[in-house]
RNA sequence: GUGGGCGUAGCUCAGCUGGUAGAGCACUCGGUUGUGGUCCGAGAUGUCGCGGGUUCGAGCCCCGUCGCUCACCCCA
């Protein structure tokens, strides 16, 4: 019986060579900057217990109340696809202690995420996050550290036509007061059920919605910059400081939504403005109450999450991905069996010394196999024959030149 | 979840008012016996997304389904 085929499942992003290579330089780019400012990797599960999510990024939110892959496992226990990663990692930072040593805890990951929405361009149902935390420090220098990591690495991959949108959404207090007024000046408006609807949820969400009429009607609405707490105002005035003095520019965006609920004070996004409607590369802010919330100690935290998938597909609109896929130092074409073993050892040994070395297998055509060696782009080639056995010379050949010269095998590895 | 567009060789696509498939690129081999990138020649490749239906006959028409894509919603 004939095999179907199977496909991926709907919506996920892979990634197979070549535009793997670019993933991959997107991906690391994103990360060094994390690393270099000495924040520590940390790997954790793609799966949780659901509670996390519903609890720490809120049941209001559509991400949690429509978009996670929940499940019963085999112990009746309610497992939900990673949809967002601070969660995750304030659950193990509380797990692990991380929070009784020095402060702030400085952490980074990278991997899958996972929404259940309908794809789109730069939305999938899997996708890939490169984030990092920050808690247990309120100090707006770190609000200012943690944004120049980001655009640090947006920069590291060529990009410039993004720009960074900054706000606060203040305290409790503040948002409570705001809220107040917003909710009146919103009954004051003449919506349809589902927006209105979205309104109770959230009437920050009103901001965001993409038609002139509202966008219009908007316009006069009281916003929530204009109801900060001093704190909350001179924190924001330290954060915007640190900025100017890092040369990082931004603009400030007080009509700014976010989708998680335990954002407060410092929020920040970056828009891409080559990116079809998926135009949010990255963004993060303060949840200065998601750790109490999930049953630790009431730290203070801020990070940031980006979508490697979304600056990937923003570094070719922008044509700044000449990434070459990794090359080898040395491709062997071997003629004949014997050749074939002492070309698989000549191969192993190089690469114990930290050279990267390609054989030609299969029997080919030398003229195949010459092929084939181009195409990899390696920067040497050899051919081993049994006059090159029998002298232990090669011909050593520079790709690039074509130009050759004559090279003991035992001196190879001083050659490339 | 709602709506528009699309689904033909590995890739990009062509296929006229329905008569049982083609191009370019890529790939393999060859152009005198062991050295690539150009050029020339030859060759292989598809259950035309899948399942039904209409028809003497469907890649082209109809229905369903799966997927892709774009927008809304939402977000990375």
């Amino acid at each position: 019986m004939a095999g179907q085929k199977i496909q991926a499942p709907k919506g996920v992003s892979e990634y197979v060579p070549p535009r793997s290579a670019a993933f991959e330089f997107v991906r690391e780019s994103l990360i060094n900057p994390a690393r270099r400012a000495g924040y520590q990797l940390i790997e954790l599960p793609v799966f949780e217990d659901t509670e996390l999510f519903t609890r720490g990024v809120g049941e209001s939110t559509d991400v949690v109340s429509k978009e996670m892959y929940t499940f019963l496992d085999r112990g009746d226990r309610s497992i939900t696809l990673r949809p967002e990663g601070t969660a995750g990692v304030m659950r193990a930072v509380i797990e692990h202690g991380l929070d009784r040593g020095q402060l702030p805890a400085k952490l980074w990951y990278s991997g899958q995420f996972f929404r259940a929405e309908r794809p789109q361009a730069g939305r999938y149902r899997q996708f890939y996050q490169v984030g990092i935390e920050a808690i247990g420090l309120d100090d707006p220098a770190i609000d200012a550290e943690v944004i120049a990591i980001a655009d640090a690495g947006f920069k590291a991959i060529g990009l410039s036509k993004y720009r960074l949108e900054i706000t606060s959404l203040g305290d409790a207090q503040s948002r409570a007061a705001h809220r107040i007024d917003l909710v009146k000046f919103i009954s004051g408006m003449n919506l349809d059920e589902a927006t209105s609807a979205r309104a109770v949820l959230n009437p920050l969400r009103l901001f965001d919605d993409k038609r002139s009429e509202i966008k219009e009607a908007m316009a006069k609405a009281p916003l929530l910059i204009d109801y900060l707490s001093q704190a909350s105002r001179d924190h924001f005035e330290q954060v915007n400081k640190y900025l100017d003095a890092l040369g990082i520019s931004y603009v400030l965006n007080p009509r700014m939504v976010r989708g998680l609920d335990y954002y407060t004070g410092t929020t920040f996004e970056f828009v891409h403005e080559l990116l079809g409607a998926q135009s949010g590369i990255g963004g993060g802010g303060r949840y200065d109450g998601l750790m109490a919330e999930l049953g630790g100690q009431g730290l203070s935290g801020i990070g940031f999450g980006l979508g490697v998938d979304r600056a990937l597909l923003a570094a070719e609109a922008e044509g700044v991905i000449n990434e070459k896929s990794f090359v080898s130092d040395l491709f062997i074409i071997p003629l004949g069996d014997a050749a074939k073993e002492m070309a698989m050892k000549i191969a192993s040994d190089l690469r114990s010394s930290g050279k990267s070395v390609e054989v030609a297998f299969g029997d080919r055509a030398l003229k195949g196999a010459m092929k084939g060696a181009d195409k990899s782009g390696a920067r040497y080639v050899i051919v081993l024959g049994d006059s090159e056995i029998s002298s232990a010379t090669v011909e050593l050949k520079e790709m690039k030149t074509g130009q050759t010269s004559s090279v003991k095998i035992a001196s190879l590895i001083s050659a490339l």
